[in-house]
DNA sequence: ACCTGAACACCGTTCAAGT
DNA sequence: ACCTGAACACCGTTCAAGT
């Protein structure tokens, strides 16, 4: 039918393949995630993958990376350091928001930024923002850290989903205290936004505390500087 | 040359089993765990294990318990209510600290409690201790699972180890703040161990705050109680 | 350049067979 | 009761072969 010679199209990107992965990922969890069937699920054999990622690791990589950079980091734009409280708490929502979109993928992401792009932009824009705001370098290391902590922690499980759905699974005579526990599971989404609300408020009112104490705004942008 | 008919002893025993999994874990990694890598290392063949396990899974999650079952608990003995914070603090410092000597079982761990009595255990006796400060069960809810968002998130990776040892591996132009991120691989323990005080203090200040405001020490052991 | 089938050295788990 | 070898249906990855 057709007379002239057009290139055929390569069955596969690495776009294609990550968004795929993305996708089982996000249904059936990392565990479902094999060569092979991520292939079948591409149309193509198991093998064919290797000519656009070098391992298996590298496609999860980039599934992560791909979520990283669904986090908004606008927030940090604004160089006026007096606000990192709002931009602070904003950015955590953001964060927690995008890995409790694709849950399964974060033991991936917590494995830390390595060398993926969009992690690595995530850390610098926050770590930036702090010392913008006149935290010194080394307390604004702390602070990239216990967020990560807390944020990661908040999204790796649900605090909630981690107990069974069971009324006869805790006995009082074992654990007193846990007689509702099974109850938790059920409201799940609930508790743990609540729990990851009150978590970041503390865990803000405290950092203004220590802020005060270090004289932090004597360095925002709006104060001359006293640090080099 | 005996001539007692002794019985034989087993060659196996659950608690070998955790023993050998949980050394296996810490030298070489969740994934050097298979059945017949494990197997070998106790001199039996893989499906030995079957015997006493009904599962690969059951045989880390009983790793995992007995990590939980070296956290100290005794902070929480003391039933008076006015030093919930002391106590939180004592029991965060205790559980990163087990968790940190095994980290590679962290992933296990995080899944929650689910059914392992040591994890369970250490839920009730957490929680048992807040409301009995005074704190509203759903208050007390909510700091059981931000206590362990930040505790768990700060074992699962490190966050100084997350970036690479690797001066050329950061470019200026790209990450105009992570110029010294190579470094941080270097003092990761000091990083690690800083950014938990940091971030531990700020989350029991800033409970302290909402403490307040919620009026919890009247419901404390100390003071009669207006709660039913 | 990109895809394939065959192959290698592994997996977790089951099961009939031994003691 | 507890251990074994053989077997099943999988893995990640390599590689020679095709286009």
């Amino acid at each position: 039918m057709c007379r002239m010679a057009r290139p055929r199209k390569p069955l596969l990107s690495r776009d294609r393949i990550v968004e795929t992965a993305c996708a089982l990922v996000d249904a059936e969890g990392l565990a479902a995630v094999s060569t092979r069937r991520l292939a079948a699920e591409l149309g193509v054999s198991g093998p064919s993958l290797y000519n656009h990622f070098r391992t298996k690791d590298q496609i999860l990589e980039a599934v992560a990376d791909s979520v990283s950079a669904q986090v908004d980091l606008s927030m940090f734009d604004a160089a006026d350091g007096r606000d990192w409280r709002t931009a602070l708490h904003d950015w955590a929502v953001s964060y927690r928001a995008a890995l409790t979109r694709h849950p399964n993928i974060v033991p991936v992401l917590a494995r830390g930024p390595g060398r993926r792009p969009a992690g690595l932009r995530l850390a610098d824009a926050m770590f930036g923002a702090m010392v913008d705001a006149g935290w010194p370098p080394a307390q604004a290391t702390s602070i990239g850290a216990l967020m990560r902590y807390f944020i990661m922690g908040s999204a790796l499980g649900s605090f909630a989903g981690g107990f069974v759905d069971d009324e006869t699974a805790y006995d009082p005579a074992d654990y007193p205290h846990l007689g509702q526990a099974h109850l938790l599971a059920d409201r799940q989404q609930l508790i743990d936004d609540r729990a990851f609300e009150t978590g970041l408020r503390a865990l803000l009112d405290g950092l203004a505390l220590q802020y005060e104490q270090v004289g932090g705004a004597a360095g925002g942008s709006s104060a001359p500087a006293v640090t080099p």
